[in-house]
DNA sequence: CTGAAAGCGCTTACAG
DNA sequence: CTGAAAGCGCTTACAG
């Protein structure tokens, strides 16, 4: 069914069909209610393409999961032969939430996972092809910048997620990140509060963002308490469940281990809990663990991971909103916004009393 | 950038670029090459909705996940405010298997999330607009059916992922389903060559066919071997956390417990544990507990979870190869496929040694 | 081998 | 208020 049928059908041209569809004022309801009634009953909906090719826009959008392996494995990212990349915590909440926003802008969703050069290429053509309005970046590297930034250049509309914003003065895009200082302020000041002056930490990956930011919270919270960080206490670990467990063997190994640990993510918590487990001790009885990311698994572990939580969900929203509305007033914007961490209590550290702390 | 620019740039026609774009003999290969690299230059890329108002192919999908709430609330969902549904184990892997497989064979995948009516008439006219070529259902409901079994009628093509195939015979789609009876069958024999003889269940709703194929499964493998189902170690759970802690409260607080509970679902299990942990007992040392589904928090559950693989990934990729290969030869096919269950061993069932049988 | 032209199904000035 | 017509950027018979 074509507007031009619908048009004969009803005895009208396709310029009227088109314009009571488009909502143009001077059309009589009559009319009006007699070609919506048309279009119900025969299912009519304009194509798509030639909308577009006449000049009406696509309402559509891109979601880009990057994970792509030159250098170093990304954050949480375990990849089978089948590059499958669904074990990220960030994949549910983000998809979901970014889909949701969208459709309630009234805006469709590509989704598109690129794992290697080639792909990015294909994501670029999305663009020149105008397949899609604008597009939202998840987890970009150093070595994507680039055709970002050309992206960006060209005048297209990109939003990104969870990406440095070290360059965000010189490029008009948006970027959403997560403020990581603020959220080891939150967890070091909450171990405080429950009376543990003896804060040990398992550190990520230290080249990356994350993990720096994460660590000079912590660093900052208890410099502000009069409390040095300890040497003995302190582990570099890389953000992955491996260092967790080396990172509590070194720790509580030492002859005056801390009382309490913050370790860098919850993927490292897993192996952590393991060690723990084989030194023969209890959390939160012996240690106090505190976590961070809140990501799917910590409510589930036992005992349930005390974290922080980053909210991808609104995360994912702003960004696709500030992307969508960007979009609809035809102007490109440079945004940096910060999103909080909160902190999640649960199971994973205790209060201390006079006792524990004169042992 | 159009081809009408690049073909001036050239001093060629348009039909040229077209040509060498898609591919037609006959084209000397000198001309080929300075096509080929001019576009490569200029970033050009012929308009995606001119191609397919042209008559050229989409390559375009839906994946469609139905998380309607008429009645009851489908399995695992657990919605907020939000209608976010990614908390359901099937999100993840689904969306990350079907757009990999879609962008191998050179396909572009639209996520649409439905939550009511209303959304479902968007999906609709998805296809109306000519946007996707295809699409593939997750978890549709029977208030969904007639819907979706009109745009088969209409000569959409459709796949299905974890739905009743009971209408196939009248329709042609692709169905594509967990062999819950085949799972339930190995989860029992498993428990039995461990040594188990009394082994309770605890249902997922049974108005679920899910439900009623993992029961069936159950009674049968029992029967087999000669041991009849006890009603008192039979509860009918709903597949929420909740029941399986009723579930176990029940169960265990006979007379004589069964040495092991076949829980129909992973959720349940999460019930199932805490209950047990508040009866002062220990899986397995205690009791076994076998799960269903492997759901992502399956091994981090303590004792890590013995539970049944249905391969979303599998599903998801097979559901999407039959899908891109009906849509490119043109014609509707249809296909009801099972997918295997298989057994995943963790920590949760134990071996009954002599004296734990006499006992 | 390659160009001119029709046609895909819309939208939107332009007339009336 | 509404129709005829141009135009969006391609592809593809049709000629040559």
């Amino acid at each position: 069914m074509r507007s031009e049928d619908l048009a004969k059908l009803l005895g009208l041209s396709r310029s009227t069909i088109s314009r009571v569809i488009n909502n143009y004022p001077d059309i009589p309801q009559a009319t009006r209610d007699k070609v919506w009634k048309a279009i119900e009953e025969h299912n009519y909906a304009p194509n798509a393409s030639a909308r577009k090719l006449a000049g009406v826009k696509n309402k559509m959008i891109a979601i880009i999961l990057l994970d792509i392996k030159e250098d170093e494995e990304p954050h949480h990212v375990k990849a089978t032969e089948d590059h499958l990349i669904h074990d990220n915590p960030f994949f549910s909440p983000i998809i979901n939430a970014v889909s949701d926003q969208a459709n309630k802008m009234d805006y469709y969703v590509l989704i598109s996972i690129a794992y290697s050069k080639k792909d990015l290429k294909k994501v670029q053509s999305l663009f020149y092809q105008k397949l899609i309005d604008g597009a939202i970046f998840v987890g970009t590297q150093e070595a994507e910048n680039e055709l970002i930034f050309n992206l960006i250049e060209q005048k297209h509309y990109i939003a990104m997620i969870d990406t440095s914003e070290a360059y965000n003065t010189k490029h008009n895009a948006i970027y959403l990140n997560v403020d990581n200082y603020e959220g080891s302020v939150k967890a070091v000041s909450y171990l405080l509060e429950l009376g543990h002056t003896s804060i040990g930490i398992i550190t990520g990956n230290i080249n990356k963002l994350s993990a720096i930011e994460r660590l000079a919270g912590y660093k900052a919270t208890l410099m502000q308490h009069g409390i040095e960080m300890r040497k003995d206490a302190t582990y570099h670990g890389d953000f992955t469940e491996n260092s967790g467990y080396e990172g509590i063997k070194y720790i509580l190994s030492g002859p005056n281990p801390p009382t309490a640990i913050f370790v860098s993510n919850d993927t490292m918590v897993i192996g952590a809990y393991k060690a723990i487990s084989e030194l023969g001790l209890r959390v939160p009885e012996d240690i106090s663990i505190i976590g961070f990311d809140n990501s799917f698994f910590s409510s589930y572990l036992n005992p349930s991971l005390t974290t922080i939580d980053i909210s991808f969900t609104d995360l994912a929203k702003r960004a696709t909103k500030l992307l969508i509305e960007s979009i609809e007033q035809e102007q490109q914007r440079g945004i940096i916004e910060k999103v909080n961490a909160t902190l999640v209590i649960r199971d994973s550290c205790k209060v201390m009393n006079r006792e524990d702390k004169t042992k």
